[in-house]
DNA sequence: CGGGATTTGTCAGGAAGATGTCAGGAGAAA
DNA sequence: TTTCTCCTGACATCTTCCTGACAAATCCCG
């Protein structure tokens, strides 16, 4: 999997990141600081970089200059703060490749992540890329083809499971209670009295989950309904 | 803003919501039994209609036939009695979005509400606009995924953990009265003995407080009730 | 200041309630 | 027929939440 680099001053912060991108099967080191920010980069040569514009000892901006000028390609994700509208625009001309302004939204940043990695990696910034393949972790789900691959393995998955996965997908990580999954994809409503949601999640989980019983990304929320964490 | 329709016999309980999702930005028109309801259905054309079933002159399910066969595409919140299953499948079969039972919360309400006018929108919002996210401190809290992050980390909640903590938020500072947080999270209004408000709030501090035994965000005011200091 | 009265914080435990799990059989598809 | 898929209801397994007793904090007034 992909490694990423967090240069981020604040512990508690950097900590919490490193844990959630470590969730999203991420590989991450990090950093206080500037200058042990480009030892680090160095030494472990990430796939991407999340740097902190404040930071002691070496600010944002010279470790910035410092990768560039070495010619690095690894895409750059810059954390700045609220109302630096100034610090913001310099370090994209700067070379670096987006910005998410603190404080951030975790959903936000990780989307960002993803996307820069992927625009990377693949390269592949065809014209009709008319695709829309959603993904959540390892799994990438193809609505028109209504196939689902999990780390680039194929999953068979029944009618009602895809369907299933759908609506939840299309939820975008909000809830969706039992009875609009009823309806969406059962199309009746009935109250929702027996255990049929919850067998097929159940089955989904198995499938597409790496530890079904402490599932990560299929999640639960009580007495609400389901959720998907991307 | 969105239109609602509240159709309600109770002159208190209709005073109450109308006031309440009028806080809530929406614009609210009340009619007191079927009949009027009707009327003033199609004087207004409402975005979402908010359904007694228990209604004088015309009952809930006449007034919902009448609508459905007209072939209105307004999402119906229904609400119903406590036992009343029976009416409640009815009103879902017949083709109701939703349904609430009383005594409900009135953050249930509202959560629900806002869902069924986030969908009928459209649904598909961008991601990161829809998600109106709160905070206080360190703390974020994402009522549609019904998620809390703290320093980027996330926390379990409780249900009526979070709905307590939401009803607090709703506040925006100002303080919560126990009284009115019955109401608001458990939905009926005994007077409060038992310490149940004050266990939540033990909860949330443990979880989401630096120093829970000095809380610098979940603020007791002495005599009153709570607040939350952003 | 000090003591009594109020108010709030804390805790533990069990019942109610929600979700997870399973196996079997009906029905559809192959 | 055989194979899949789906639904159901019974059962197992958590979670949640309330309560009531007590401790701690705060206030009030003499």
């Amino acid at each position: 999997m992909s490694r990423i680099l967090l240069i981020e001053d604040n512990r508690d912060l950097a900590f919490g990141l490193r844990n959630n991108l470590e969730i999203e099967g991420y590989d991450v080191d990090t950093a206080e600081d500037g200058r042990a920010g480009l030892e680090a980069f160095a030494r472990a040569n990430p796939d991407l970089l999340i740097l902190d514009l404040m930071l002691p000892e070496l600010d944002g901006f010279r470790v910035l200059r410092s990768l560039l000028q070495e010619g690095h390609a690894t895409p750059i994700l810059v954390l700045t703060a609220k109302g630096e509208e100034a610090d913001k625009v310099r370090a994209l001309r700067m070379g670096a490749d987006d910005y998410v302004t603190k404080p951030f939204g975790l959903l936000e940043l990780l989307a960002r992540v993803e996307a820069l990695l992927r625009r990377a990696r693949g390269g592949r910034t065809a014209v009709s890329d008319a695709t829309e393949v959603e993904r959540f972790g390892v799994v990438e789900v193809n609505p028109t083809e209504r196939t689902v691959y999990r780390a680039a393995q194929s999953v068979e998955l029944a009618p009602k499971e895809f369907d299933l996965l759908l609506a939840l997908l299309r939820a975008r990580g909000a809830v969706v209670s039992r009875l609009q999954l009823m309806r969406e994809v059962w199309g009746y409503s009935s109250a929702v009295v027996s255990r049929t949601v919850d067998t097929h999640i159940a089955e989904l989980r198995r499938k597409l989950e790496e530890n079904p019983a402490s599932p990560r990304h299929i999640l639960t929320v009580r007495k609400t309904g389901y959720r998907i964490r991307p």
